[in-house]
DNA sequence: CCACAATTCATACGTTCGTTTGAATCATAA
DNA sequence: TTATGATTCAAACGAACGTATGAATTGTGG
């Protein structure tokens, strides 16, 4: 029996969906758009993936899992390598961000047109995207969020989730917003320290991340509560 | 001659629009379902505002021109209190992002609906939308900026500029994700830290947001020009 | 009260949307 | 080569979209 499968229209339906995506968003993006720049016809994405829905998670799904396999595995290593001890904050951040922008490098996996697509998405108004998201994402959140609570025993739990929220929200904005913020602030900054050089950003934004994370604990006001 | 100018229809409209795109995005509202929920009629968009277009950037006129102006008037407050002398940068942060989260109790002028909204729209895929926000935004952005560089005078430009921009992500996505937040990390934290507790998310964001904006140098490496 | 502008209304226009269909073409195993 | 399943294709579907129209209704100044 003929069971072959054609990845390359699959393959090259996902490349472009991807792309579009990023640039106009899901419902911004028409099964037509994304067809016709891919070069097969209409009906192979509903042939291929069954829906426009079933396209745009198998989009996330094809990056989603080895990244947030690769977190895991440095994880895994970490605390491998401390013995039992807790593993130190800003090696936890960068096993969780650090490993996020790398793949920025890498444009096997979707370089930087997926991270910026997952930059946006993580405020997409879709709920199933976002639903969608939230399943992939679960396990690995627990696990990076008890790894901090472990390196972090006198900060209150609800402030350490509260700031890895916001740690998540510098680098979706970072990324997604790439070329929004030249727009928004028309810098006259030196080229070398242009938006593309991504081996700047990286250590740029893990500082911001950890000076963030460390913080002195906010006082609260008395009329509080 | 009868201008009389039926402002109940536009209100109504404007705040039904305003929490609808909060909710499912500029493509993912339909005038439909906007002029349905209003009870009104569905030409009535089209005639006071022209298009669907004019009408989300009426929705965002209505609140930000007030919220950059309330800006400036701290800013500038900031700045005659400190008679010459740069004023400290937390203040310059709490005038920046401390007014727009002190909005979000303020129901009259949107609240928590148009903080989300705003939120979710500084990675808004539609272009104009950007464009226009950009436009928006010049002044003001520019302002705090300068106001920054004088209060950092040993950080580099480019170094404030970006830690601006992690700092605009951490707080947009605070807002934007305050529910997206619940599914992602199904917190058992205690009642009282719950997310809804809205004067403490500003002392804790504007913790977080200090303690990036003053956090070390990144190191480059060495192989970066 | 009348005249006229402002507003509301039901309805329709043309377009684009995601999806489906059934035939045509391709590739492979027997 | 032939049979069979995988894939592509052109065409069409009904639904929903943003917008326009012209008549009906409302409100107000003269």
């Amino acid at each position: 029996m003929a069971e072959v499968r054609n990845t390359d229209t699959r393959e090259r339906i996902l490349d472009v969906a991807e792309r579009l995506f990023m640039a106009h968003g899901y419902d911004g993006t028409s099964m037509r758009q994304i067809t016709g720049e891919a070069g097969v016809n209409l009906a192979a994405v509903n042939y291929h993936f069954g829906s426009k829905e079933s396209l745009i998670q198998e989009v996330f799904r094809r990056r989603l899992d080895w990244l947030n396999e690769e977190r895991m595995r440095v994880l895994d290593r970490l605390e491998a390598e401390a013995g039992g001890q807790p593993v130190k904050p800003s090696l936890i951040v960068d096993a969780f961000f650090g490993t996020l922008l790398r793949m920025a490098e890498d444009d096997a996996r979707g370089g930087m047109t997926f991270l910026r697509l997952l930059g946006r998405t993580l405020t997409e108004p879709s709920e199933f995207i976002r639903a969608f998201l939230a399943h992939e994402y679960k396990v690995v959140m627990d696990r990076f969020k008890e790894a901090l609570f472990r390196a972090l025993p006198d900060v209150p739990k609800a402030e350490i989730v509260w700031r890895f929220h916001f740690m998540l929200g510098a680098t979706s904005y970072a990324i997604a917003g790439t070329d929004a913020l030249r727009l928004v602030t028309d810098w006259q900054i030196e080229e070398e320290d242009s938006v593309d050089r991504l081996d700047r950003l990286v250590p740029r934004l893990m500082s911001f991340l950890i000076g963030g994370l460390r913080a002195p604990l906010p006082q609260f006001d008395q009329s509080g509560r």
